[in-house]
DNA sequence: CAGCTGATTGTTAAC
DNA sequence: GTTAACAATCAGCTG
């Protein structure tokens, strides 16, 4: 939120990155069979426009136990600057990570689709209504249809709300 | 000066 | 069913 032109305009160029040929984990940038146009559907914009209210992804579990992963990460090793490092060491971690571990952060990641699923009903409507024509007088019309969809549902983080993986740890996950 | 790159995995959506 | 691409981050580098 705070810089939207970090990250946002770094991802575009992605349908022109080089492919990686180190046998790491391999870059999911490799087209299989690009027949002809490698764009899902542009006219004759390149890149994606970028919709005000596009719903982004929820992070995943892993980077929901990245987020608190970067601060403990930087907090110790201050003189790292690359992001790179941190992906790396946080991808490490996240593996040795038991099934007990990643729990709470499932957990969270699985509430976060969830939203995200409301959001997408809301920009569904959107799209709509500026598919149609200009959205500017169809503004209001919008809000009307979307408010039943964006209910205000309360957020039920009362107290112990997210913490349902009791019963649930059987696997342990025994390393190799 | 400003925009793009890198690296991690997961999740989602399109094909 | 599978693949591709994007989700954050931040400093550094290049045009």
């Amino acid at each position: 939120m705070k810089n939207a032109k970090g990250k946002g305009a770094a991802k575009i160029s992605k349908e022109a990155l080089k492919p990686v040929d180190d046998g790491k984990v391999g870059k999911r940038k490799a087209p299989a069979k690009p027949s002809k146009n490698s764009a899902p559907k542009a006219k004759k914009e390149k890149k994606p426009k970028k919709d005000p209210n596009k719903p982004k992804r929820p992070p995943s579990a892993f980077f929901v136990f990245l987020e608190e992963f970067r601060k403990t990460f930087k907090a110790e090793n201050p003189n790292v600057k690359a992001v790179s490092a941190v992906g790396k060491a946080g991808g490490e971690k996240w593996k040795s990570l038991s099934s007990a571990e990643k729990a709470p952060y499932e957990a969270k990641a699985a509430k976060r689709k969830v939203e995200y699923e409301k959001l997408m009903k809301a920009y569904e409507k959107k799209q709509a209504n500026s598919a149609d024509d200009d959205e500017s007088d169809k503004s209001k019309s919008e809000v009307n249809d979307e408010d039943d969809a964006s209910e205000e549902e309360d957020h039920q983080e009362e107290d112990d709300d997210e913490e349902e993986e009791e019963d649930e740890e059987d696997e342990d996950e025994d390393d190799d």
